[in-house]
DNA sequence: AGAGATACCTGGGAGC
DNA sequence: TGCTCCCAGGTATCTC
């Protein structure tokens, strides 16, 4: 499921593969998946080049010649492809968008959770608006100890809702939280506010190098996710923790707990997270 | 304002 | 085998 490294594998890959490419056609196979795709065949995207392909968080934005842009988000099975048109559509693929090369950019999702949208700048709370509202960018320098530790004043809600939530830090979800979260020792359960100081540390410390490192290694394949030459993620492998409840713990071998958290499930060490 | 619950959606696995 | 049920996930929206 796409979180913040599998977003920036896609932005990497998007951006060879499109840049200064010409959108010629636009083929809209299924009417919604966040939001209706309707809008995109109406969208005059036919003539548009792609000058610049950004991330904020888990979206992805393809600027446009004419200053709009196609904004996308992967939810957790969203997969886009750039290839043949001949290639036959998959069961679960909503939109093409035709290039000047011969390929498209092709956009699948199975469980309908993903988001592909033209906005233009004007657009009262339109999308960079809405992309700007988002808390800070993990791996910049905005997102520190001492700004976490500000941010989880008065917050009484468990640390691992706290640092999943967009307002606080952007682009970490159920796997990097798990990951991030045992690496630094915190007890995902612990009310934001009782983090130390030296614990708000930790944790940017360690999400910032788990991140970097998912990056390089193209990210965590988990159920769905594929880049977009269609290869896995090898980050996966590299998990300690996600999805191993009862397991020994593989710093002191006590057995992992799995608590929900946010309607989430939350794997631990009750030992080594406090 | 914060926090919890729920809906959205599909495929895969467990259990009967 | 075939059926039902539950779970996974991010985000928006609702209620308390």
């Amino acid at each position: 499921m796409p979180e913040l490294p599998e977003a920036e594998n896609i932005r990497m890959a998007l951006e060879r593969a499109l840049t200064g490419r010409r959108i010629v056609g636009v083929q809209v196979f299924s009417p919604a998946m966040r939001t209706s795709l309707l809008p995109l065949k109406t969208a005059a995207l036919e003539g548009r080049i792609v000058t610049s392909v950004r991330r904020r968080g888990r979206y992805v934005v393809a600027d446009l010649d004419d200053g709009r842009g196609l904004v996308m988000h992967f939810g957790m099975s969203g997969v886009v492809r750039v290839e043949s048109l001949s290639i036959p559509r998959r069961k679960h693929e909503h939109v093409f968008l035709e290039l000047d090369d011969g390929r498209a950019f092709r956009f699948e999702c199975t469980r309908r959770f993903s988001l592909l949208e033209v906005f233009t700048p004007e657009t009262p709370g339109g999308w960079p608006s809405r992309l700007a509202d988002l808390g800070p960018e993990p791996l910049s320098g905005e997102f520190s100890g001492a700004a976490l530790k500000a941010a989880a004043k008065g917050r009484n809600c468990p640390v691992k809702a706290f640092v999943m939530d967009n307002a606080v830090v952007t682009g970490i979800g159920n796997i990097y939280a798990t990951e991030s979260l045992f690496a630094a020792g915190i007890d995902p359960r612990k009310p934001a506010h009782r983090m130390t100081r030296l614990q708000c540390d930790r944790f940017c410390e360690e999400a910032k190098a788990i991140l970097r490192r998912a990056i390089a290694a193209g990210g965590s394949s988990i159920s769905d996710f594929r880049n977009v030459d269609g290869s896995e993620g090898r980050f996966a492998r590299e998990l300690l923790i996600y999805g191993r409840a009862g397991e020994a713990c593989p710093k002191c071998g006590a057995p992992l707990k799995c608590v929900q958290i946010g309607g989430r499930s939350s794997c631990f060490c009750p030992q080594c997270q406090k």
